[in-house]
DNA sequence: ATCCAGGGCGGGT
DNA sequence: ACCCGCCCTGGA
């Protein structure tokens, strides 16, 4: 089916855009700024832009945009060019449990995320709960005030720079309930700010030098790495091992007393250069039916 | 009040 | 290479 824009007042319409479900989009664990509506939409901030996404049956409605943000930014941001339905169905041809994760998240797609953004956000997130990671990093935002960007007769703040973060740490970052992670994104930020990694240039490593480069950042472990290149890096090799994913590959895979790294390399080695998608689908299934937990 | 969930770090072996 | 105790916050 072919992609089609229609240019509206306030947004954009758009047919023909396959396997996209904003529920399961913004709910499977790979963004923290988007928020459901009443009416099902999401609104969410980024690249300085608050946007809302509703579905309706085969169209997807693009509200606060313009067709060229949408072609320029959005497109690229929620993966429109890749062809999903390829990828799910070699992933469900390989197991019964990738049949049926596949088939209860099938609009998942993998969003292109800011790096720096992202590297924050994961740091955030480390032995913490997604409701506070979403507060914490709100809470920054707001704190740093950097851009502030009005919709609906609210107002939205744009995720700030390493540059904003370091200047004001004292402020946001001090303040926004990050716990002992504050001090691994003061730390990460001076060593961005020096150089000493450059976030920039990362996509451009293949992915095992990428997964050492990020691990030098304090804060940044193999998990948090991992997201980081499949949620901002388009590292589709990566393979993230949280305690979901831990939880699915000892109850349904049958892998048990296996550490994370073995796990990690488990899957790797069955799911190859799709791990990552089926990390994703894996993943928001076990959450959404609580797969494997005690 | 006490317990628990959730990964990285640093110090062991 | 693996293991363990600790780190902070909010909700049960």
């Amino acid at each position: 089916m072919e992609l089609k824009i229609y240019e509206e007042k306030k947004g954009i319409i758009v047919s023909g855009l396959n396997d996209f479900e904003p529920r399961h989009i913004f709910e499977c664990g790979q963004c923290f700024r988007w928020d459901r509506e009443e009416d099902g939409s999401y609104t969410g901030v980024a690249h300085s832009r608050v946007l809302n996404v509703k579905k309706e049956g085969d169209i997807v409605i693009f509200n606060n945009t313009s067709r060229s943000d949408f072609e320029g930014i959005w497109m690229d941001y929620f993966d429109i060019g890749r062809d999903y339905s390829a990828i799910k169905e070699k992933l469900r041809k390989l197991d019964e449990h990738l049949e049926r994760s596949v088939e209860f998240g099938y609009g998942i797609r993998l969003l292109k995320q800011d790096v720096w953004e992202t590297t924050v956000s994961f740091i955030i997130s480390a032995n913490n709960a997604i409701p506070k990671i979403k507060k914490t990093i709100d809470t920054l935002s707001y704190l740093a005030n950097e851009e502030i960007i009005e919709y609906g007769g609210r107002k939205f703040y744009a995720f700030p720079s390493p540059e904003t973060i370091h200047m004001f740490h004292e402020k946001c970052v001090d303040n926004c309930k990050a716990g002992y992670r504050a001090q691994y994104i003061k730390d990460s930020c001076s060593m961005i700010i020096n150089r000493d990694v450059d976030l920039e240039r990362l996509a451009e490593f293949g992915s095992h030098e990428c997964r050492k480069e990020l691990m030098r950042l304090p804060g940044v472990g193999p998990k948090v790495a991992d997201c980081i290149m499949l949620f901002a890096l388009q590292k589709f090799d990566a393979f993230p091992v949280d305690v979901w994913v831990k939880r699915v590959i000892s109850s349904l895979y049958n892998q048990e007393d296996m550490s994370l790294n073995k796990m990690r390399e488990f899957a790797l080695g069955r799911f190859g250069d799709l791990a990552g998608f089926a990390q994703q689908y894996l993943f928001y299934y076990a959450r959404e039916n609580g797969v494997g937990r005690k």
